[in-house]
DNA sequence: CTGAAAGCGCTTACAG
DNA sequence: CTGAAAGCGCTTACAG
């Protein structure tokens, strides 16, 4: 910046005010500071600035993973946030229980960000707490964290709206596969499950603890099993309602490679309309995946700018697909 | 830090010394920081530090999209490794022709990372040209660049191994397809393209115009038209060589919601390896997505130590699977 | 509208 | 083994 501002002719003070766009530079002095700056493509040094603003100009993005097509998507969304407002996207991925650890142990996001979006499900109270050590605004995505910035759809109404489609169909047994990491994180809100038994009981049907599942998704053999025990069961199911479709399609698998008839025996639901969704004729609740990271992000700027507003933004209501 | 010293009644070179696990301390010296450090749970100014040492303790990658299985598994690779050596990751998705541009003109990753791994094939030279203009090391991760710091497998080989597959099944009239982005990045390395023509030229068979298409591979759309292309030909391909599976998938979901046989009067085939590969009963030639990854973020990390080590790194080669 | 100066929180020779 | 001091490259009152 010393190099600009001899070139052009200045002080550093100039440039520094050119360069960030306020108005109290005169037009004939900031046509040279910028010529200057383009000559040297000068690029300014944002440890510098950081240090004397406190503002990072990036956002962390706390995620169990980023190989599925759920968290892609959101993170894609948010990404594309970012990018317009010249923020940088910095990832924690957390794969198990050590890192998760680590994560809350370290938390090294602090002072490295101005503010972290959380897409994971379930933390404990005290990793909540340790996120208020952070010092930075924390939007939660996809989940509703009462008295937090939270970005999400209503969990409960799509699982209802799942259900409703099935009891149409003529089930009456119905299986519920909530799915977890090797993490420990849940692969979604336990609202949904509330709305697979709200929906039970205004249909008058028991809520049958065997036919609820609590698979490790990530690795086959966890759906396998699941999948295992609900054909043994003495009265199977006719339906399996997954929490997403990326279980769902995992599910799906496995009845065909068990030589279950889909949905002839057994009818699969899923949640979320994943890319393959249509082409693999599963029926999904769909959800704005995309949008929903983009809403967490402007979420977490405007909260940057304006600590005040918090106000809780939810997405677009679920809604029911082919 | 000023405050951990006051309270360990040390200087502050003492305290960064100690923080930084230099041995030139005293036991007792380091025990009373340490204590203080945690009792006031410090944490480090980076970008303090980075002003100094010139380092940033991050790592960029740079990536045509987040939402694709392959660029999600590769980047679960570097993530990993970043992870462990306490380095954080940036992330910079450009998606259109517009963001495309726009990075390579801002570089927001200059002065902000401190090597940067490339996930996009085919930058022109003027973009190869700019990457220098980083000042910092670039790794290009499933590509081989030469005379650069490259990660990748024979993608030759593997398009050949595929091709010899399809050819002892008895095909001879076999398309390729070659995808590409909406910011005209391809899908992966022209070189599958070249193991294609190697293999047809080996076999004794002509290498035909019509039967290599570049769908831009995002839009259902794009792979709908190649499709619909090969079906429309006079002398129709009997198998289509996708240049990866996703790709492979869309094509089985067109062909399928065409009522075309797969594979009885179209064999489809891939490369990857996608979880979803077997399942589908694709067959796909397989590589090592998440270790190309891992060792990308290595190779980042032993270049950044030391800039001589750029030994060119080749993952194992690719192999058929089922 | 512009500049000189202080200061952000670290690290790093330099002395001792 | 430890401390005082300079300096990294910016921004921000403060003066003018």
């Amino acid at each position: 910046m010393a190099d600009v501002a001899e070139r052009a002719g200045v002080s550093v003070s100039t440039v520094s005010r050119t360069l960030r766009g306020l108005s109290s530079v005169s037009p004939q002095t900031r046509g040279r500071v910028e010529k200057a700056a383009r000559e040297l493509s000068f690029a300014i040094s944002r440890s510098a600035s950081s240090l004397v603003t406190g503002k990072t100009r990036r956002i962390a993005v706390l995620t169990p993973h980023l190989d599925s097509w759920f968290l892609g998507n959101t993170i894609a969304g948010v990404s594309g946030v970012l990018r317009e407002a010249e923020l940088d996207l910095l990832v924690y991925s957390v794969t198990d229980l050590a890192e998760r650890g680590a994560f809350f142990d370290r938390l090294p996001a602090r002072r490295n960000a101005d503010a972290m979006l959380v897409t994971c499900f379930d933390l404990t109270p005290e990793e909540r707490a340790r996120l208020d050590a952070l010092g930075m605004p924390v939007v939660f995505v996809s989940q509703h964290v009462p008295g937090r910035p939270s970005v999400y759809i209503d969990d409960v109404d799509g699982a209802q709206r799942g259900m409703r489609h099935l009891l149409n169909l003529g089930h009456r047994r119905i299986a519920f596969l909530q799915s977890s990491d090797d993490t420990g994180f849940y692969w979604s809100s336990k609202e949904r499950l509330t709305g697979y038994r709200k929906t039970l009981e205004e249909a008058g049907l028991p809520y049958d603890e065997e036919l609820v599942l609590y698979p490790v998704a990530r690795h086959r053999r966890g759906i396998r099993e699941a999948v295992g025990h609900l054909l043994s069961l003495r009265n199977p199911p006719t339906a399996v309602f997954a929490e997403s479709d990326e279980v769902a399609i995992e599910v799906m698998g496995v009845l065909r490679s068990s030589g279950v008839d889909v949905p002839g025996r057994m009818s699969v639901l899923g949640f979320d309309d994943h890319h393959l969704a249509e082409w693999l004729d599963l029926t999904t609740v769909a959800q704005p995946v995309e949008d929903i990271g983009r809403a967490a992000a402007e979420l977490a700027r405007s909260i940057i700018d304006d600590p005040e507003a918090c106000l809780l933004y939810t997405s677009p209501s679920p809604r029911d697909t082919r």
